[in-house]
DNA sequence: ATTAAATGTTAGATAAACCTAACATTACAA
DNA sequence: TTGTAATGTTAGGTTTATCTAACATTTAAT
């Protein structure tokens, strides 16, 4: 077996750095936060961080923030892409259910082969997004820019597309599966309950009391953005 | 991520004991022989050998050789079972072939999950051998017993039916990919050349010269043991 | 029975990825 | 503007899996 050209540890670096600096409107990401992600102490991230910027992967100055190199960008976004499409195969062909796929994904993205997940890709029919909704990056790395807001940053009374769910989320994933919620579901966004960042929406004429989770996991489009996006609020998201 | 409960190289020594104690006739495996097999210098053997030692997964004195216990035994035939339902998935499914499905799996195995597994063999059909004819444990470990003997064990002038391959000599592979020789092809070994182990073989009235490789490496079952096995050189192969 | 070759063992070193404890810098709020 | 909280850095230690060099035992051939 020949030696990868990164370890396991640093695509994972990589995939965090990608996921922070360019999550809600941010562009970099801070070593505590990327400490947090990893669920590793911020010297052991601070140590990874400074071996990656040596092979060029992230932009890094002492007591500055972490961005990547265009290279290390580029192997992030395959990592992503492999993500998402074995997700979107163990959902689509074995039928693990929305809230298993993401922690078997986890392991499944560090098979060292392009082949496989270009093989797979066809025979899931070229899907453009993943079970919880995300953009799948293309063989270059290149995702189609997923303009979407959180529902916790709508209006009341507006109508929405529920277009996608964080993908890690467990307990989240089964509520909306108990109250049968899925993705390009259209949903209204009833009110806000002033307690808790909860709010009430409603599908399918009938109303769901949701709680802080929810409104701040769940992402949405107006109806209005579906075929034009103007909204200022509304962020491209990568991960 | 939860921790594995044996790490990525402890599953690949105690694979390499169950293939190579299990091997051809014998029970149990040198530390030369093992650390030869994974690409690693005796001491380095030596010393995980020891802390599956520790573990109680291999029984192992000083200055003897080395067997699975009942408890690595089943670690290692789930692997291989790992690894040979998933040869099958890259081979019937994703359309690899088969000198390509043996260096993929041999990351794949290592996926933590049991129920990708059960559920691939559920799709694949429950397929009772991979795509190199070697069989696939059950949910159990238990693999129905495969009496086999190499073409070089065989007598000049009898039919056999070419029944598995060395999943991991590519050269090999494409030797008999080029040929069009399948599993489960009818063959007659027509004679043996008495030069570097060479020998003829006669497959849909052509004879093709073969070499000493393809005498050790392919495995054969004769035409009368299809039914009953009775040759007592036939020899049963978990690996 | 002796000796040489093959095989196995020990000791000590290294690299990767993690840790804790202590210290340095920056950000921001009073 | 200055002091505290938040964030980042350094130093030094641990574990796992690897190595080399030296030594010990077993096996097999003379
Ligand atoms: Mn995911
Ligand atoms: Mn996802
Ligand atoms: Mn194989
Ligand atoms: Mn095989």
């Amino acid at each position: 077996m020949k030696p990868r050209p990164l370890s396991y540890q640093e695509e994972n670096y990589l995939k965090a750095v990608l996921k922070i600096s360019e999550g809600r409107g941010k562009k970099d990401a801070g070593i505590l936060e990327l400490s947090r992600a990893l669920g590793v102490k911020p010297p052991t991230a601070h140590q990874m961080l400074k071996k990656l910027k040596e092979k060029k992967l992230v932009l890094f100055e002492k007591y500055g923030k972490v961005m990547l190199s265009a290279g290390g960008r580029k192997a992030a976004m395959a990592l992503v892409r492999k993500h998402r499409i074995w997700e979107t195969f163990l959902h689509d062909v074995l039928k693990f259910s929305w809230d298993e796929v993401h922690e078997l994904a986890e392991y499944l993205e560090h098979i060292p082969s392009d082949e496989i997940i270009n093989r797979l890709e066809k025979l899931l029919g070229n899907p453009k997004f993943d079970p919880h909704g995300d953009p799948i990056p293309d063989v270059g790395g290149n995702v189609r820019p997923a303009f979407r807001k959180t529902l916790s940053m709508g209006t009341p009374g507006r109508n929405y597309h529920l277009v996608a769910v964080s993908d890690s989320h467990q307990s989240l994933l089964q509520f909306m599966s108990k109250y049968n919620l899925k993705i390009n579901d259209k949903i209204k966004y009833v009110s806000e309950l002033g307690l808790d960042g909860m709010g009430v929406i409603r599908v399918r004429n009938k109303n769901i009391t949701v709680g802080s989770t929810f409104m701040h996991e769940v992402k949405v489009v107006c109806e209005q953005c579906m075929k034009k996006c103007k909204c200022p609020d509304e962020v491209w998201c990568v991960v």
